[in-house]
Order: C-alpha cells, then sequence, then structure tokens
RNA sequence: GGCCCGGUGGCGCAAUUGGUUAGCGCAUCAGACUGUCGAUCUGAGGGUUGAGGGUUCGAGUCCCUUCCGGGUCGCCA
C-alpha cells in the first residue's frame, strides 16, 4: 500500500485543522452530488467524512460501500452550519488529495448497520461483516476490557494465572464430553474439559495458593440464547479460606467492572441470600430481585379448605403459594391465560386465580372457596382491593417452578423491571444432594467436591436432603452468573461423598485416583468459584443474546462443516474402550440402545 | 426428543383470510446534482414464494411429508 494511514478515523479533531494526514478504513456511505463527493470513512475508533473532488480522483469504484480505501488530504474546519454533532470526528472532514484502493468488495449480502434485522443464520454465514457492526464491535472491545480489568485485579490480589490441559480424562461435571480420538492409544480418547475442577484443586495441593485462569470449558449440551457449548469461564481456587475470602474478591473484580467500565457503583458487599429464602420468596435460586411480586405461602389456611386441588396439594406434601398482583384486577383474561400458560409449561396443572373485586371475588378460586378462607389468605399474602391473586398448588417443585416463571412474566408483562438497576447478589446455603426419583439415587447438586456444612450420614438416606454444602452462587439481575464452593480437601471425606451418590470404591479411584491420591499428601482448605464471562460480557452490555459477545459462535447448523470421522464411528471407540464417561452420558446412550 | 414461531427478489417485510401479469422499503445498476450527514431526484433490472406430494377450475394462502433456522422444555448451571 501507498498511503499508510497516520491517524485513525475516530481520531481528527478541530486541533488537527491543516493537518496533513492519511486514512485508512471501510467506505461506510458516499453522497456523490456530482461536482461534489462525500465519503463517510469508517474504523473501529470511529467515522471521518472525507471530501472528494471528482475531478482530482478517478472516482467510482473505490466509494463503494465497504470497499477499503486509503484517503489522503489537509484536515479542514466544516462550513458554518455544517457541523455534525452526533459524531466525535463532526467538527472537521478531510479534504482529499489522493485516494487508493486497499481492497474492493462485492455487494454485501447485508447492509452494514447498526440496527440490523437480518436472519442469524445468514449473518453468521457472513460473521466478517457482521462483526463490522458496531454493537458488534464495541462487545469485543468491551469483553477485551472485561478481561484486562479482572487480570488486573487478579495479579494484583497474588493470583497466579496457570493455564491446565484441554485434552484429559473426562471430567466431573454432568453435562456430556466432546471426545477426541488419541492417536497413540488407537480406540481410546480424550475428553475436552468441563471446566479445569479437579487441576485448580490439584493446583491447592500444590502450594499455588491462588490460582485464576480464563479459560475455555466445553459441554456438549444444546444451545439457549445464553448458552453455547463451548464457553468461557473466569476460573479461580484460592486456599486457606472461607466463602467471604472468595466473596471479597469477586466482589472487588465486579466493583472495577462495572465502575470503570459502565460508570455504576455496585455495593462494596453484596446482598446474601440463602438458598431457602430465595426459594420461598421467589420459587427459584437466581432470582432477579429487580421487582417484587413476591410469593406468599397460604398453605396452613388451604389445608383445610373445600377445594380439593389445594388441600390436596398440601396433603400430599406439597404446598399453596399465590403471588399477588396489585391493581391486577385489571387485568384481562387474555393476559390470565397466558399467564397459565407459562405455569402449565413449567409443569403446572393450572393456575388458580381470584380477582378482588370492589363488589366482591371473582375468578376460579372465588367459587371453592369461602369468604372467610379467601379474606384470610389475602391477610396472610397482603392483598387488598384492586389486586390479582395467582395460585400454584402441587408438589413444591411445581409451585416453584411455575410461578417463579409467572413472575418473571409478569414483570415483564407489567413493565415492572427497572433496567437502570443492577442486582447482584450471593445465593448460599445450596443443598448438597438432590435425589433423582427416576434413577432412585442421589446425586451431587452442585458437584461431588462441595464440604458440607454438617454432618454425613453413614449410608445413603432420606437425611441426605438436609445436609447443605458451602455452596454459593452469583447472581446478577436474575442471571447465574457464577456458582462455586469450599471443597472437600479431606480424602476419606471425598470418599463418603462417592459412596454416597452411589459411586463405588472402583469407579471412583478410576476416575479420580490420580486427584484422590493428590487430597492424601498434605492438602490445604481450599476454595473457589467460577463466573460465566460470556454471560458476565452480555449482561453488562445489556444484549440479550451470548452470540453477539462471542466472536465466533456456533449456531445449530454450524458456521464451519465438520470433518469427516477419520476411524471408525466413535461409538464403536467407546465399546472397545469399556472407558467410563460420565454418568448421565452413560445413562443416555443405554437409553438411546434400549 | 416434545412444544411454539418462522422460511416469499441480496436484506427486511406485504399480499383484503383460495381469485386475474406476487407488491413495498432498503440494497444493486444507469442518469442528474458543489454541502451532504444511513443525501435527494429520475429511471431500470431482479423473485414463481425452502423442498416434495395432495385438494381445487384456481394455492404464497388449505392438507400431508420433509428440510432448515430461532426460542423453549427436557438436558445443561
Amino acid at each position: 500500500m501507498k498511503l499508510k494511514r497516520t491517524h485513525d478515523c475516530g481520531q481528527l479533531q478541530k486541533k488537527d485543522v491543516g493537518e496533513e494526514v492519511i486514512l485508512n478504513g471501510w467506505v461506510d456511505s458516499c453522497r456523490n452530488h456530482g461536482g461534489l463527493i462525500f465519503v463517510d470513512l469508517r474504523d473501529r475508533y470511529g467515522i471521518t467524512q472525507c471530501q472528494i473532488d471528482p475531478a482530482t480522483t478517478a472516482g467510482g469504484e473505490e466509494f463503494k460501500s465497504e470497499t477499503v480505501i486509503a484517503v489522503r488530504g489537509k484536515v479542514a474546519a466544516r462550513p458554518e452550519g455544517n457541523v455534525n454533532k452526533n459524531r466525535s470526528t463532526g467538527e472537521i472532514e478531510l479534504i482529499a488529495e489522493e485516494c487508493e484502493l486497499l481492497g474492493p468488495t462485492k455487494t454485501t449480502p447485508f447492509e452494514i448497520v447498526d440496527d440490523l434485522e437480518t436472519r442469524e443464520d445468514v449473518r453468521l454465514k457472513y460473521r466478517y461483516l457482521d462483526m463490522r457492526r458496531a454493537p458488534l464491535t464495541k462487545a469485543m472491545v468491551f469483553r477485551s476490557e472485561v478481561t484486562r480489568i479482572i487480570r488486573e485485579v487478579f495479579h494484583g490480589e497474588r493470583f497466579v494465572e496457570v493455564e491446565t490441559p484441554l485434552l484429559m480424562k473426562t471430567t466431573p461435571e454432568g453435562a456430556r464430553d466432546f471426545v477426541v480420538p488419541s492417536r497413540l492409544q488407537p480406540g481410546k480418547v480424550y475428553a475436552l474439559p468441563q471446566s479445569p475442577q479437579l487441576f485448580k484443586q490439584t493446583l491447592m495441593v500444590c502450594g499455588l495458593d491462588r490460582y485464576f485462569q480464563i479459560c475455555k470449558c466445553l459441554r456438549d449440551e444444546d444451545l439457549r440464547a445464553d448458552r453455547q457449548p463451548e464457553f468461557t469461564q473466569l476460573d479461580m481456587e484460592m486456599s486457606f479460606v472461607e466463602p467471604d475470602d472468595v466473596f471479597a474478591v469477586i466482589e472487588k473484580t465486579l466493583h472495577r467492572l462495572w465502575n470503570e467500565l459502565l460508570g455504576r457503583k455496585l455495593p462494596e458487599t453484596f446482598p446474601r441470600l440463602t438458598y431457602r429464602e430465595a426459594m420461598d420468596r421467589f420459587g427459584i435460586d437466581k432470582p432477579d430481585t429487580r421487582f417484587g411480586l413476591e410469593l406468599r405461602d397460604v398453605s396452613e389456611i388451604a389445608a383445610g379448605c373445600g377445594f380439593k386441588v389445594f388441600s390436596g396439594a398440601v396433603e400430599q406434601g406439597g404446598s399453596v403459594r399465590c403471588i399477588v398482583v396489585p391493581g391486577g384486577a385489571e387485568l384481562g383474561r387474555k393476559k390470565i391465560d397466558a399467564l397459565e400458560a407459562v405455569a402449565k409449561n413449567y409443569g403446572a396443572k393450572g393456575l388458580a386465580w381470584v380477582k378482588i373485586n370492589p363488589d366482591g371475588f371473582q375468578g376460579p378460586v372465588g367459587k371453592f372457596l369461602s369468604e372467610d378462607e379467601l379474606r384470610a389468605m389475602m391477610a396472610k399474602a397482603g392483598a387488598a382491593t384492586g389486586d390479582l391473586m395467582l395460585f400454584g398448588a402441587d408438589r413444591n417443585s411445581v409451585v416453584f417452578a411455575a410461578l417463579a416463571q409467572v413472575r418473571l412474566a409478569l414483570g415483564r408483562e407489567l413493565d415492572l423491571i427497572d433496567r437502570s438497576r443492577t442486582d447482584v447478589l450471593w445465593v448460599t446455603d445450596f443443598p448438597l444432594f438432590e435425589y433423582d426419583e427416576e434413577a432412585g439415587q442421589w446425586f451431587a447438586m452442585h458437584h461431588m467436591f462441595t464440604m458440607p456444612s454438617s454432618e454425613l450420614p453413614a449410608s445413603p438416606d432420606a437425611s441426605m436432603a438436609e445436609v447443605h454444602g458451602k455452596l454459593y452462587d452469583l447472581v446478577v439481575n436474575g442471571n447465574e452468573m457464577g456458582s462455586g464452593s469450599v471443597r472437600i480437601h479431606l480424602p476419606e471425606m471425598q470418599r463418603k461423598v462417592f459412596e454416597l451418590i452411589g459411586m463405588g470404591e472402583e469407579e471412583a479411584d478410576m476416575k479420580f485416583g490420580w486427584f484422590l491420591r493428590a487430597l492424601e499428601y498434605g492438602a490445604p482448605p481450599h476454595g473457589g468459584i467460577a463466573l460465566g464471562l460470556d454471560r458476565l460480557v452480555m449482561v453488562m452490555l445489556g444484549y440479550d443474546n451470548i452470540r453477539d459477545v462471542i466472536a465466533f459462535p456456533k449456531n445449530a447448523s454450524g458456521v464451519c462443516p465438520l470433518t469427516e470421522s477419520p476411524s471408525e464411528p466413535l461409538g464403536d471407540t467407546l465399546d472397545v474402550l469399556g472407558l467410563q464417561l460420565n454418568p448421565a452420558f452413560f445413562k443416555k446412550v443405554q437409553a438411546e440402545e434400549e
């Protein structure tokens, strides 16, 4: 190239008037007036208007949108009345003396504009064009700033950044593994990490004391708006700590991120909610606390009532809970039906409701309950005339799931969510175990390396439901942003947990033998957390799609075609191996075979 | 795998709920224009409606099958 840039396209200001400069960039738009051409030249720093005299340049293809050109000329102040106040470079323009065509272009399949509404598969096919759009360019730069600040904070806190392997044995998370055939050991496969969990715990045994890494994790599961099979997490682990120590580092990190990148002050320490409280008040372990409509338990009143759906739910160990919508008596039937559809989607059989009109109760529940019962429920739930009460009655898990989603739907529908707020909180004291009715077995709710807060039973029994763990989730505006725990550092306790979740000694040794052995040689008490970096960036930017903060995301069809398997199908390989992947994977394979 | 929504010129949408040569905006191409700001004006080209089958005098519109995409549940934190 002859004309190499001296400045970028967001740089030139009034003080540069008279300077001889060269700009390189893409033609954002071209306004040809016959005797005078205006070209907006764009790079990631900004847009600068170039004024071109068609007599002095060839004119033509170099001014087509998205062509890459160089412009040499003199910076000039724009004439009075022609200043563009919407642009940082709007006071000046470049009077071109020479242009060079650097990269010609075909007509692009879609226009490079901020508010593009093109279908996503087309955007992904031409990702390099999509990424030229400001919202995506901004996201990439923003993301880079996020990781920069994270590294600053962690290095400042004496953390050591360590890289852990990609090719490894299966990881102890619950998802399906991606696997890579081994060349040197034919018939065997590597699993790609779902997280560096065991490595980071081992680093504590190494004595590194404070570790962090911004790393890729891979889980072979279906995609979602906020989920990618390949994602990035901020992973950290600390020795000789309690949860508070982990909280402090993360709070400091987020505080700086929000302050420096968004100009917003987060609290120095984040509010905490126990799992129990989160469920009781919001029905979900990642509550969006930016609005009210909290759940109320009316089981006591419902237990003795004549409405079988209510009393039956309580009799069978479930509950009846309600959401009071202030002024909700105004809501039309259509909206209530839509809310019921939400409840049903999450397993509820229906959504009972009653409107409290000035002249009496209206709605299905009103018919089945006595006036006294209704008044008692109003009192218990804090409802008043003009309100709407929505009820869930079922097993607790169903009531919580359905009402939590109904609450969120109401928040959106009634526009109750204050978007200017950032509610960050810790949810703590999760149960350690969860019973899977289908499998007839206990599972680790989070993962099996979490330190229990109380005694473990000698053998699996119902008391396991009462055992809580030193577990914590970070929740931002109703998004689960991270999850961590204090870990088990005593090998005997670790073996006990394996036993309680039905993992035999042999299986435990095969999967985690190397790790259990490590714990036997002076393992320090330790704990940590992992934050989803993609989600963090997404929430900070207020985007609603994780693919918009990832340079090259996956979609269902895949932009790049996969390579043909060089050897026999993987299923056969696994058979030959008898290799134990994780239980979920095996359950799945077996189910498909049957 | 289930459910919901969608597939119409390059892109975004429309077609009075079966009715004559499928419209519009942007983009493209040609022409005009010395102060525009995602310029304006004039004109032109471009689609047979994801694919296959069926109903009908007639299908973008109805039915069946199938492919693709998005969302969601399952799954996964």
